[in-house]
DNA sequence: GTGAAAGCGCTAACAT
DNA sequence: ATGTTAGCGCTTTCAC
C-alpha cells in the first residue's frame, strides 16, 4: 500500500504560488482567476493526483456534486432507476452515491435519509413504504425528489409511470383477446403505482362490463414469492381464470411458476401479463407480455428534477408522469373457445 | 418543507450543561464521562433528534463507520453480495453507502474510489476490470477489500468463490451424465474467477479422457447477451455439443434462450448448466442446475474482512476462498443413447 | 483579479 | 472525569 497522501488544495496552492482561494475558484470553474493563472492551477492539480475533498466541501457549505439515493436495489425495476439516473448524473458532472434498502426493512429510513444529506446535494428516494414516512423525515435541508411513490398532497416532486391508465391498456389486452375470467395479483399497495393499478383493472373490467370477482384478486408485494402464492391460489378456483395481470413483471415471472407446477401452460391454458418490462421479461420462456414504464428515463427525470432544485429553479411540476406502452410477447393468447375456463 | 436545522454536538452540549467533548465521548460509547451525563447527554440528543455528521466526523479524523462498495450493481450477483454485505455492516453498526459502474464503463474508476474513501472508512471493490486498475489507485488511505477478483500478488485481502473446484464439479456431472461433446461458454476473462473456471473445465476434461475442441469454448462475458450469441453459436456447430457449461448463470439463461430459438430444448436436446445459483436460477423452467456459490456469504466476509482491518488487525488472510457447490435442478440430464450428438 | 479571515461539525491531543 | 485547543479541507464572506 503506498501510502502517499492525496495532494489538499492548499498544497496545489502553494505550487502554483497563489492563494487557496483562487485555487480554488479555478478549480470550481468560478469567475475571478486570470485565465494564465487557471491554467498553470490546473496542470499542476492535474499533475498531482489532486482529487478535491467532498466531505470538506460539503461541510464548508459548498456543493459536493454528490447525489444521493434510496432504494431497495436488489429488483430489476430499481436497477434501471439507477443505470437511468446514474447516467443522467454523469452527464451533469455529479455522481451517484446508493444506499440499498435490505429486504426486511420496515423501519423509517430517517437517518439515512439524513446521513444522505450530510453528503449530497439532493436525495432520489425509492421507498416501498407510506409515503407518511418520507415526511417524518427530520429536516429537508436538501431537495428530495420521490420515485413511484407520490403522495396526495405532494411535499416532494415525483416521477410515476402511468400506472392507470397502463393497468387499463393491459387488461384491455386481455379483453380483446377474448377473456373475461381475468384475475389480478395486487402490487405493494401501501404503493400509489399498487394502487393506481388496481384501479386501472377495476376500471376497464367494469368498462367491459365484465364482473370483478372477489377471488380472482390475489394478493401480492411486487415480489416473486407472493406472486407464486397467489398463482397458486388462482389456479385452484373454479372456474379458473383464463387470463391473469400480475402488477408487476416479477410476480408475473412467480405466477407463471405456479401455473408451471400444476401442470398449466402458459399462455395456452393461462394468459399471464405483466407490468415494467425488466430487461428480463423478453429473454424467458414464454417471453412476457407487459407493459412497459420507461424505467431508465424515470430515473433521468428524477436527477434532472433534482438538478433544477439544486441550483434554485422550482420544480416545473411535483409531479411528473410518464407514459407506459403495451408490448406484446407470448405469454398471453386468445381465449381458447372449449369450455376451458371451466374445469 | 420543514426546515429546522438538524442539531449540532455543539447544541447538544450546550443543553447538557457539559462540554462538547464530553458529549461528543458520550454519544461514541467513549470511556471518560459518568454515567449519569452520559445517560442525560444521550436523552437530550435523542429528543432533539440529534444526528452526527459523519463528513465531519470522518474529516476530523474520527471513524464516518460507513463501508463504502464499488460495484455493477445491476446484476443479482451483485444484488445477493450487497445484501450479505449489509447486513454484516448493520451488524456491526455501520452504513453501507454504493457506488455502481455503469455498464460500459470501461475506465479506472480512480476517483471514485478516493471519493469513497473520504466519506468512508473502508471500501469493498467487486470490479469488472484487470487488477492494474485497483492497484493504479491514488493511495489507500483506509482499508480496501476486493470481491471476486484476486491477483497474482495480492495487495488487498480478496474474498472468493472456489471456482476451479467449481468448474470442475460442474464439468464432472455433465461427464457423469454421459456427455463427451461439452461446450464452454467463458466468463469475462479479465477476472480471474472466469480464468479460473475455464481452467476448472478444462482440467476436468482432460481429466476424464475427453477432448478439448476449439469450437466448443464459446467466449462470453458472465452477461446474458453474450451467453446467446454463444448459444446460438454453438447450436450451429456439427457435432452439436450434448451439454454446455455456462461461466455463470446469467449467461446460461442466454444460452437457453439461444438455443430454444432455434427449436431445441433443454434438457432433452442439450443440458446447460449454470454457475452462482442466483435466485432466478430455480424460478425459470426448467430450473437451472448449477454451481452455488455462498454469495450473500462473500459479501459478509468482505465486510468482516474490513472491519478486522479497520480495527488495526491484520486480515487473518489475504485470500479467503469460499467453497462452491453442485445444486442439481431441472436443466441437465443424462444424454441420450441415439446419435443426438450427430445431427 | 486576488487574498485573508473565519468557520462548517466534529474529534484527536493535551490539558486539568 | 471533564474541558480547552487546534485543525481536518474546503468555501463563504469581506477585504483590497
Amino acid at each position: 500500500m503506498n501510502d502517499k497522501q492525496p495532494p489538499t488544495l492548499a498544497e496545489i496552492a502553494k505550487m502554483a504560488g497563489v492563494s487557496q482561494m483562487t485555487a480554488s475558484r479555478a478549480l470550481n470553474n468560478k469567475p475571478g482567476v486570470s485565465r494564465e493563472k487557471r491554467e498553470e492551477i490546473l496542470l499542476i492539480a492535474d499533475e498531482m493526483g489532486y482529487v478535491v475533498n467532498r466531505a470538506a466541501q460539503k461541510l464548508s457549505g459548498g456543493r459536493s456534486r454528490i447525489i444521493g439515493m434510496i432504494a431497495q436495489l436488489h429488483t430489476p425495476f430499481t436497477s434501471e432507476l439507477v443505470m437511468g439516473a446514474g447516467s443522467a448524473v454523469r452527464a451533469a458532472g455529479y455522481e451517484l452515491l446508493l444506499y440499498s434498502l435490505l429486504g426486511g426493512d420496515r423501519r423509517p429510513p430517517t437517518d439515512i435519509v439524513s446521513l444522505l444529506q450530510q453528503f449530497a446535494d439532493g436525495v432520489i428516494a425509492v421507498l416501498p413504504y407510506e409515503f407518511d414516512y418520507l415526511t417524518t423525515l427530520a429536516s429537508a435541508r436538501i431537495p428530495v425528489v420521490t420515485i413511484d411513490h407520490q403522495s396526495e398532497v405532494p411535499d416532494y416532486p415525483s416521477i410515476i409511470g402511468d400506472s392507470y391508465q397502463g393497468a387499463r391498456v393491459a387488461t384491455r389486452h386481455l379483453i380483446d383477446l377474448g377473456h373475461r375470467d381475468i384475475a389480478f395479483v395486487t402490487g405493494n399497495e401501501r404503493l400509489a403505482s399498487a394502487r393506481d393499478r388496481r384501479r386501472g383493472f377495476e376500471d376497464a373490467m367494469r368498462q367491459a362490463g365484465l364482473p370483478i370477482r372477489r377471488e380472482y384478486i390475489a394478493e401480492g408485494d411486487y415480489m416473486q414469492k407472493a406472486g407464486f402464492r397467489a398463482g397458486s391460489r388462482l389456479a385452484a378456483i373454479k372456474p379458473r381464470p383464463t387470463a391473469i395481470f400480475a402488477a408487476n413483471d416479477i410476480s408475473a415471472l412467480g405466477v407463471i411458476a405456479a401455473l408451471r407446477e400444476v401442470g398449466l401452460r402458459v399462455p395456452d391454458d393461462v394468459s399471464v401479463i405483466g407490468f415494467d418490462d425488466i430487461p428480463l421479461a423478453s429473454q424467458i420462456h414464454p417471453a412476457l407480455t407487459t407493459i412497459r414504464q420507461p424505467m431508465q428515463q424515470m430515473g433521468r427525470s428524477a436527477v434532472n428534477t433534482l438538478l433544477a432544485l439544486i441550483v434554485g429553479l422550482e420544480a416545473p411540476t411535483s409531479l411528473i408522469t410518464l407514459p407506459t406502452e403495451l408490448v406484446i410477447r407470448d405469454s398471453t393468447m386468445p381465449r381458447r373457445q372449449e369450455g376451458t375456463g371451466g374445469d
